[in-house]
DNA sequence: CGAGGGGTTGATCTCCTTCAACGGAGGTGG
DNA sequence: CCACCTCCGTTGAAGGAGATCAACCCCTCG
């Protein structure tokens, strides 16, 4: 209860409170939720889908993805996330997740009980409230995600994605919005892109030699960063994540 | 001030009804919210992205879809809403969408205020979740077209989009999973699947020719309904709309 | 009756996939 | 400590799903 990882709550609220304001009362109730730390290896599922589950997962440190799965077992990944990010914040409301969650690469995450984030988000409207909106913005980032696999070539589908990493990275620290560690393979993040790793690994190469960026060992380093936004049509307004 | 359109909040109500208990204070809360009703003829916008709103659209009548829009203006389809459907209850708790609203066809609209309906959630914490929960079953319906976009072809994605939308129909008795009225052209089915009108075209008439479904003047008759949700992967599981 | 929007079909082109091979880095066991 | 193994990245060649361009049709509405 409360062990190691401990420096994922405060993160966590430090994200909500970039969306909602809370009292020090409210902030104190979301410090002291109860959890407890599990650490996951590369490729270890934590939630299958259609599972039940009675906690929420926040990201303490590593890479986890949240993915669509089908009948016959082929997964699509739909979303990245963080150190700080509660990924299923969602199955506070509905327990029965209809995706799963994967560890990308060796992660550290807090499981805080259903029970807890209820309790107080009835005991404090304002904290149902910044729930709520978290939850909203989740749904607009992957509504920009529908759109942006949709409409574009590859490169831009990549560009995107890179240039909105970049942001959240920021936002918690873990880089700068232009030079950050991001640990997929290029098979991930085709997944993700609905390319091919093959695809994929050609798209970086084309933007490596035209000096936009450098992707290597899991280290992204954009090189030209407005001339990425610009090409991707990036307009980081819909992460939420300077606004109040 | 609740004029026409009447039959829009009992239908609002009876969805969230399907996802989550109320009391029957709850739902007399629900069902006497205010609201002013818009008629929208087709192609005429009802949110513009970026755009400030004090209030929440619920439709009571037509077609409407959600839209991305980029800096130059091209847009691409994220979501379909019929009657009951509250479009934009994410605008409560964020008055910026980061999206934009659409009449597909001549529709009608109830604007809810936000005010009210943030008194309702306040007061009753029930309520609170039920809107929590439908924007999460949103952002689950946005996780699946993300999956669904990214992972199949053409012919996949157009049965997936038909399964789902029967689903929907029948929920709120506007048809059966597999006649209803659904009034899109070829070219906004496809700006939704990223496809071009024409290979929609394409795709429909291959459909058809295999008799496993017909769509024309609006009306799609599937008449192998098993055979399309198997080929589209389809589980209906992830709208929530007969669970509880 | 004319105009315009949407549906239908054909021909060509292209972006991306598929298949296949090889290289490099890290990890493991002898 | 080195050999082996496996996963990932890299590159080439060929094939295909869908886009693009361009007609023509039908229906509706003014």
């Amino acid at each position: 209860v409360n062990q190691s990882g401990g420096h994922a709550l405060p993160l966590f609220l430090r994200r909500l409170m970039l969306r909602s304001a809370l009292t020090q009362q409210e902030q104190d109730a979301v410090l002291s939720l109860s959890s407890y730390s599990v650490k996951l290896m590369t490729r270890r599922d934590l939630v299958t889908p259609g599972e039940r589950v009675d906690y929420s997962c926040l990201v303490a440190d590593g890479l986890v993805a949240r993915f669509e799965q089908t009948a016959l077992g082929s997964r699509r990944i739909t979303a990245f996330h963080i150190a700080g990010d509660m990924i299923d914040l969602h199955s506070v409301v509905l327990p029965v997740a209809s995706w799963g969650t994967t560890a990308l690469t060796t992660s550290t995450v807090l499981k805080i009980p259903h029970a807890d984030l209820q309790e107080i988000a009835t005991r404090f409207p304002a904290i149902a409230r910044a729930f709520w909106r978290d939850t909203a913005v989740d749904a607009a980032v992957l509504a920009k995600w529908v759109a942006n696999v949709g409409q574009w070539e590859a490169r831009l589908r990549i560009a995107h994605v890179l240039c909105e990493m970049g942001r959240r990275m920021e936002a918690v620290r873990l880089g700068t919005r232009s030079q950050y560690r991001f640990s997929v393979t290029q098979e991930q993040l085709g997944n993700a892109l609905a390319l091919t790793s093959v695809h994929v690994n050609r798209m970086l190469r084309s933007l490596r030699e035209e000096g936009i960026l450098t992707f290597r060992r899991s280290e992204v380093d954009i090189r030209n960063l407005p001339l990425l936004e610009s090409m991707a049509n990036f307009d980081p307004t819909f992460l939420m994540l300077d606004t109040r």
